[in-house]
RNA sequence: GGCCUCAUCGUCUAACGGUUAGGACAGCGGGUUCUCAAUCCGCUAAUCGGAGUUCGAUUCUCCGUGAGGUCACCA
């Protein structure tokens, strides 16, 4: 088996999902690590669906993987929507292919025509577990198969029994007992092709050098090889992906387990950047001490080889922080666009453009992902950008640790010296400087800035008084001092 | 149970056979002009166990242990 492809020959590497429901990271994952290998190759990359089991399928599955690829901005150069040199890129539509090569391998007595029952099979199965040794198909082999008609599964006759051994382009050389090798189905009774045979077949049609897949298909590579050989066929060079695991047991991840739709992701607003610096920091990591990288550094830096072999768990919180990383490297007009999507219309409206601007810094610093925006709008923490608060003179008075007259003596200085600040200087730092300036005269600033900050946003906890001025201007600013001098007057 | 794979801080991970075993997330503590947030600084914290090879093992070998996967007419 070759570990490395012959110069001259493009790469090529595909993903080949089946039809079944949503992607979760695990998939997606996958297909992160194939087309970059793909890109950074100057190669080809594929997308093909396997809907070889009509049972399992679930309709919609293929626009949703479609939409989820495209959201991380993974393209293909062939396969779904847009067509290739090898025809048709879904299964079931290939079937012609698959019968070709399956009646090649009847003809030629290396597969044969399975004339038990499903029922029938069971019962072996039954006897070898009950003489305590693993089922192998292969040892109940009908000495005198019948002609394959179509209607019987047709299988492939492993004449070869032996350890398999081959090389893994992340794991290196792996090897598998006898026991891994059974006559297994290539064609199922209704027709169509199992993904042992389809996926070799599609593989080879398609000149895909590199297969990338998870773990759970280890144990049937020794099947593969078989096929392989009977068909005559070098192998494509094969990587095995580390699992990744739940966050909290030590599971696989899986539907089950709470992998979520890719697409929820999205729909709570990390944005497509961040999820794949995630995901592909998890099993692989470039070496360096850099964790925040872009999509394009990621081609650049990606390497299979320092693929990891363990697996690594979801960590949401890690999540949390990268989206927050990406948000930041966001351009203020791609931050503005963010922030529109998640905070209510009427808010935006109401903001206008400019004034959204400079509350962008505030939401920014403060959120995760997107949806936080709203949570934050609807507890209220960004109406002292709109509405005049309403104030309890208790809190104003720091909270009973001074008297009306004390706070009314700050607030009317403050209001002096909000006044005599003209339109260029209403910048952050000037304002900053020149309150702290009148703060700084007493043991407590708090005595001066919580009145200040409080009289503006009526609120708790809230970004501090000087970025709030800022954001509702002077002439607001004003007015709200003014406000709460007349609650202390009364 | 058979076969296979894997094993570094709580988590993601780094370390040509030679490092005080590094970074990041989380946690904790502090600074940064009242609060929240952000930011900066600091702290806690790991090589699964046992043999062997070697002058020297996180790294190589073997044996345990633990975890995961797989034993379909699913992929």
């Amino acid at each position: 088996m070759p570990d490395k492809i012959p110069e001259n020959k493009k790469v090529v590497t595909r993903f080949a999902p089946s039809p079944t429901g949503y992607m979760h990271i695990g998939g997606v994952r996958t297909a992160l690590f194939a087309w970059a290998l793909a890109r950074q190759n100057n190669g080809v990359f594929i997308l093909r669906i396997e809907d070889t089991d009509k049972e399992r399928e679930v309709p919609g599955s293929i626009d949703q993987i479609v939409e989820s690829l495209k959201w991380l901005g993974i393209t293909w150069d062939e396969g779904i929507g847009v067509g290739g040199p090898a025809g048709e890129y879904l299964q079931s539509k290939r079937l012609d292919h698959y019968i070709k090569y399956a009646k090649e391998l009847e003809s030629k007595g290396l597969a044969y025509a399975d004339p038990y029952t499903v029922e029938q099979v069971d019962e072996f199965r039954k006897k070898s577990e009950a003489e305590g040794r693993p089922f192998l198909y292969r040892e109940y082999r009908p000495e005198n198969p019948p002609a394959w008609d179509g209607t019987q599964p047709l299988r492939l006759k492993i004449t070869n029994v032996k350890t398999s051994t081959w090389t893994d382009a992340i794991r290196g050389e792996l090897s598998a007992g006898p026991e891994a090798l059974d006559d297994f189905v290539l064609i199922k009774s209704d027709g169509y092709p199992t993904y042992n045979l389809a996926h070799i077949v599609d593989d080879l049609e398609m000149n895909v050098t590199h297969i990338l897949r998870a773990d759970e298909f280890i144990s049937s590579v020794p099947k593969y090889l078989a096929l392989y050989e009977a068909l005559s066929i070098t192998p494509p060079i094969m990587a095995t992906l580390p699992p990744i695991m739940a966050p909290d047991g030590k599971k696989k991840l899986g539907k089950r387990d709470g992998a979520k739709d890719i697409l929820a992701y999205r729909d709570e607003g990390y944005l497509s950047s961040a999820m794949l610096n995630f995901l592909v920091f998890i099993g692989w990591n470039p070496g360096g001490e850099k964790e925040i990288i872009t999509p394009e550094e990621f081609i650049q830096l990606f390497d299979i080889s320092k693929v990891q072999h363990s697996g690594g768990g979801f960590n949401e919180e890690k999540l949390h922080w990268i989206n927050k990383e990406h948000l930041k490297l966001l351009s203020q007009k791609e931050q503005l666009d963010f922030v529109l999507k998640y905070i209510s219309s009427e808010f935006a409206k109401a903001c206008g453009e400019e004034k959204c601007n400079r509350l962008l810094p505030v939401i920014i610093d403060r959120i995760s992902y997107g949806k936080q925006i709203r949570d934050m709008e609807e507890k209220g923490e960004l109406a002292f950008a709109l509405t005049i608060p309403k104030l309890d003179i208790h809190v104003l008075n720091w909270n009973g640790k001074q008297s009306s007259a004390e706070t009314s003596q700050y607030l009317e200085k403050i209001s002096e010296i909000f006044s005599a600040l003209n339109d260029s200087n209403m910048k952050i730092e000037t304002i900053k400087d020149a309150v702290m300036k009148y703060a700084n005269e007493f043991p407590q600033r708090g005595a001066v800035l919580h009145p200040l900050r409080y009289a503006l946003t009526g609120l708790a906890n809230s970004p501090d008084p000087f970025t709030v001025a800022y954001i509702i201007g002077r002439d607001e600013t004003l007015k709200r001092i003014k406000i709460a001098l007349e609650l202390l007057k009364s």
